[in-house]
DNA sequence: TTTTTTCTTGACAATTATTATCCAAATATA
DNA sequence: TATATTTGGATAATAATTGTCAAGAAAAAA
């Protein structure tokens, strides 16, 4: 019921997104890599979505920018999700299986 | 726009799903199993959700119990997708945007 | 209850996927 | 050109998935 308005929110990838937070910060990818303590060439693949950043990475990349981790992890979620299923005819009614299950376990767990 | 009315569409899992089409056919798991050239510890596993059947082997139940291949898979990776996000407080805007990023993706292509 | 059939469980090895690391090549900047 | 930055590919290490087997539990039949 409640579906926010698309208002255009961020559809880049994580990847993408980490970039820009990077450029706008003026921050070198090779400078970035050392605070993650991560591989140069790591960060590389992950900001070319060639990689998946694990989730406590992208929890230190919000902090080091200063903003909503939340964010980014909608922006890493959606891809995976995305990526899964953006073969499938079905994959409109796939997501919204999707989000009944989980509405319904939730309800249980209460 | 076009959310289909979440009939009490089928909310159970796939394997859940797949057991209730062999007791409906009143088909032994060892039967099963050999039709699909699996050994049957596999096939239980799958039955209770404790491993994943592929893609083919959905198709091949499909085809065997004779109904739509595309509904077993609606409940195959909505399976997945929830599992991959259920402890998300924002699970709802990823399947969102999610979403938005498959739609256009197909803009792109065509 | 005993027997028989069916299903489940756990362990292990084999295969496949993912991740980390290094270094050379390419690109961009001064 | 010289320097800094980023990318690509190879390899090795680690983790995840899958297949297989055998024994035990549960259910059904006798």
């Amino acid at each position: 019921m409640s579906r926010k308005n698309i208002s255009m929110q961020n559809l880049d990838s994580i990847g993408t997104q980490i970039r820009q937070l990077r450029e706008k910060a003026e921050m070198p990818l090779r400078k970035l890599a050392s605070l993650l303590d991560l591989d140069q060439s790591t960060l590389s693949k992950i900001e070319r979505d060639e990689r998946k950043p694990s989730i406590i990475l992208i929890e230190q990349i919000a902090q080091i920018f200063n903003v909503e981790k939340s964010s980014l992890l909608v922006a890493f979620y959606s891809d995976v999700v995305a990526y899964e299923i953006q073969e499938e005819s079905s994959f409109s009614e796939i997501l919204q299986v999707a989000e009944a299950k989980i509405e319904y376990q939730r309800t249980k767990k209460k």
